[in-house]
DNA sequence: ACGATACTGCATACGACGTTCGCAGAAAAG
DNA sequence: CTTTTCTGCGAACGTCGTATGCAGTATCGT
């Protein structure tokens, strides 16, 4: 009956307390696997990288996670831990959805690996429970099915991982050129100055709106209110922003 | 001078016609990546493997793409390929854009691996401009900037994938059960039960919509127009569907 | 016609990765 | 004190992406 407790790390204990003392736990294991990815990247998150930091030998990190994606789920969580839900309640569900998005900006800012790391995976770690609580509380007045909001839920979600990469990206790009959006630029403006494509020429073309530099903010706030009232609307907005 | 030419694959000539002629070429590469990859998921899109359908060894690929990432930008483009535009030209942007959508829906159901594939990177291969060039055109009569139409349709994109995903997910739920998904329940119930999070209890206490089965069409088609309209509305619309 | 040139496929190997196995030792349970 | 159950971990396995160098072949310049 070696039966594995659980199948998720959620359910498994950290702990049944029997032989020696471990020497860290989850949390230090997360920790240390969170300041791996945010000094660089994803990749750098190794079983052999942790443990070093740990001053420990690879296998031994087995004790406490069972595979690599159970340590990408712990980080994941610990980074969730960071988001702040003081800003809601303000009876409004578009506000609170708001500040929440702009709470989710803030952590994929801090942590752009987490962009990666949810891309594929739906974590859904205690603290990511309650993330979705908080949202769930936000829409509580309103007058759809769960089902409903669930799915809003997720599609917002999605919505604001994919304007943070488009501002991470851009970002990158304006530090130190990674000589990749080089090539894409030259790969598109040769496309399109090829004849076929007139749209996507005119639309290079176009100045980036103007001169002075753009900030990310009012657009992402535009973006996920106008996404939000199309997703939930009962009745027509009145047209905010 | 050995300057390599480009950095990207659509900028680098496929061959250079001085020595031998090659075995293969780019294309065929590509498709053997899509079948291992239909098969069996990403992962099984190794270079190896792609050789061995080939009838190669693994080194030899690297006479036609310089990485494991290019061999996954060819896969991207050849079934990016399989998109069709005929659909569209209605002259209403909403519906040409709903359309464009729903060929991606499909494509992405025919190649689940491409939700992966695309997660993290942004393919911009010929047939996706080819793509972005006729979401162009179906925005053309829109009088918004270039910039908000190139955001409005990278957001759009992203929805698009975001529920594709999740219709991919609970299909191998229902035929399947992979235990996974079983782990999470599990999880998800016994936290809501534990009293605390009352608004996520209620939403999993709350059966899905009817106990008849829920098409996932009508789902697609409505969350897609409202954010479309949510993205781009210059007035307020009439609360399609 | 014929070397020089520039390509081809490929055998081999390297280093890094995730993960497994088994064992010596330590703490708690009976 | 014995037994049980945990601990950390040395060592290894298998797989992966990729680099290197070499023998062979088709084209080009003359």
């Amino acid at each position: 009956m070696t039966e594995a407790s659980g199948h998720s790390i959620w359910l498994r204990p950290e702990r049944a307390g029997r032989g020696p003392a471990p020497a860290f736990d989850r949390d230090r294991i997360a920790a240390v696997g969170v300041a791996l990815a945010d000094a660089d990247g994803l990749a750098a998150v190794t079983m052999r990288a942790v443990a070093v930091v740990l001053g420990a030998a690879p296998a031994s990190l087995y004790r406490y996670v069972a595979t690599r994606d159970e340590l990408l789920e712990l980080m994941i969580d610990r980074v969730n831990g960071e988001l702040s839900y003081a800003a809601l309640g303000s009876g409004r569900w578009l506000d609170d959805l708001l500040a929440l998005a702009r709470q989710s900006r803030s952590v994929y800012l801090a942590h752009p690996w987490l962009l990666d790391a949810t891309a594929t995976r739906v974590p859904l770690g205690p603290k990511a429970v309650d993330y979705l609580e908080h949202a769930l509380a936000a829409l509580a007045e309103l007058d759809v099915s769960p089902r409903t909001k669930l799915e809003a839920i997720g599609t917002y979600g999605a919505i604001v991982r994919s304007m943070v990469r488009m501002e991470v990206t851009q970002r990158l790009a304006g530090q130190s050129v990674p000589q990749w959006q080089q090539a894409q630029a030259e790969y598109l403006t040769r496309v399109a100055s090829a004849g076929h494509h007139p749209h996507l020429a005119t639309a290079l073309a176009t100045p980036p709106p103007g001169a002075e530099k753009q900030q990310p903010e009012p657009l992402f706030d535009r973006v996920v209110t106008r996404v939000l009232t199309g997703l939930l609307q009962t009745a027509c907005p009145t047209s905010a922003v």
